[in-house]
DNA sequence: AATACGGGGCA
DNA sequence: TGCCCAGTATT
């Protein structure tokens, strides 16, 4: 049994002490809350720091996110990935402004019927923005908390965590409920590590840790078996004509919906087969292949550059410029995208 | 209950 | 390479 109190002390003074300084705790207004949280879904603080910075510097309230073009939009987000995230921002957006009047809610109901907040997120604002008696429990909270109760079960299952929110709300302390899950939440970033070992040494929970005593740390979590990933063959199309490149909009749906992209088609094909089919070609040549890696997926890339006398129909021809600074194109085409801006094709 | 959904950093 | 990250929505 962990003693309240005792705790959320030395939780509390340990992240006095020793909280790292991040953008979004600087001002911790509603929206800034909302919009860190947001970024910060399965995704690490360093990675969110930038695009955080930029997006409240561009879009600085909610009625400013309401009206945002869309292509800009995903431009702010363009590499950060998760792209429904930036979607449901906006939709979200629209929402508040219209059914509640431009504040973000400070109610559970109504921040969960919002498009993209889910039951970490509503608690992390409430708890952070709102200095409500609230839990957020992430994925560093789960683990914490495993290797504090030296639990063995699998920390996906919701029933775990339904069991890990109910012992983290009858710790919460009276006072300053944002920084404690903040400090929890801490602890598991920069303490009680993910991977590698665990640094218990200079842990402030260390005392309440059942797999410290019994020195299993390096067993908990216990892990689940993972699936391996679909591979998918691609070919990526460089087509240019004089300074312009063609690219084309992604579907409004499914994976990396609504982003923009080099011409791609499923499977690979001989030098020959591109000829075939691209035959008013002024010229084609195979270039570097690539691999991107997606949580659940592995796309083999395969590309040619080819140039044309005209424009073809079906796509945007755009210069450098603008694959530069207005069309939001994801990772995947990193490559492609470098060649182009660097000359290389 | 399982799967879709990005991308990067680190062992 | 594999793991997992301040998760949510859909099937």
């Amino acid at each position: 049994m962990i003693e309240q109190n005792e705790f959320s002390v030395r939780l509390l003074n340990w992240y006095d002490q020793t909280k790292r300084v991040l953008p979004w705790r600087d001002c911790p207004t509603p929206y800034r809350v909302w919009i860190s949280e947001i970024m910060l879904q399965q995704t690490r603080v360093e990675a969110v720091i930038p695009y955080f910075n930029r997006f409240v510097s561009e879009l600085p309230d909610v009625v400013a996110l309401s009206k945002v073009d869309d292509d800009y939009l995903n431009k702010l987000w363009e590499g950060l990935g998760y792209y429904s995230r930036v979607r449901n921002l906006k939709k979200s957006a629209k929402i508040i402004v219209e059914t509640f009047h431009g504040e973000i809610p400070n109610n559970i109901e109504d921040l969960e019927s919002l498009p993209g907040i889910g039951n970490y997120t509503s608690g992390a604002i409430l708890s952070i923005a709102y200095e409500q008696r609230f839990t957020a429990v992430d994925g560093n909270v789960l683990r914490v908390f495993a290797r504090l109760m030296a639990n063995r079960n699998n920390i996906k299952d919701p029933n775990e965590k339904k069991k890990v929110k109910k012992l983290v709300y009858s710790l919460l302390p009276i006072k300053r409920i944002g920084d404690f899950n903040q400090g929890l939440m801490e602890i598991g970033a920069k303490v009680c590590l993910p991977n590698g070992s665990p640094l218990c040494g200079i842990c402030p929970l260390q005392d309440f840790c059942l797999s410290y005593q019994k020195k299993i740390v390096s067993e908990i979590p216990v892990k689940q078996i993972k699936k391996a990933r679909k591979l998918e063959k691609k070919t990526v199309l460089i087509m240019s004509h004089k300074s312009l490149y063609a690219v084309e909009q992604r579907e409004n749906k499914g994976l990396l919906a609504g982003l923009y992209q080099f011409p791609l088609l499923d499977g690979h094909f001989t030098l020959d087969e591109i000829q075939k089919q691209y035959h008013h070609a002024l010229h084609i040549k195979k270039i570097d292949s690539a691999k991107h890696i997606f949580t659940h997926l592995e796309w083999h890339i395969e590309a040619y550059a080819m140039s044309f006398e005209t424009t073809i129909g079906g796509y945007y021809w755009v210069d450098k410029n603008d694959i530069e600074h207005v069309y939001s194109i994801p990772n995947a085409f990193i490559k492609y995208k470098k060649m182009i801006l660097g000359g290389a094709i």
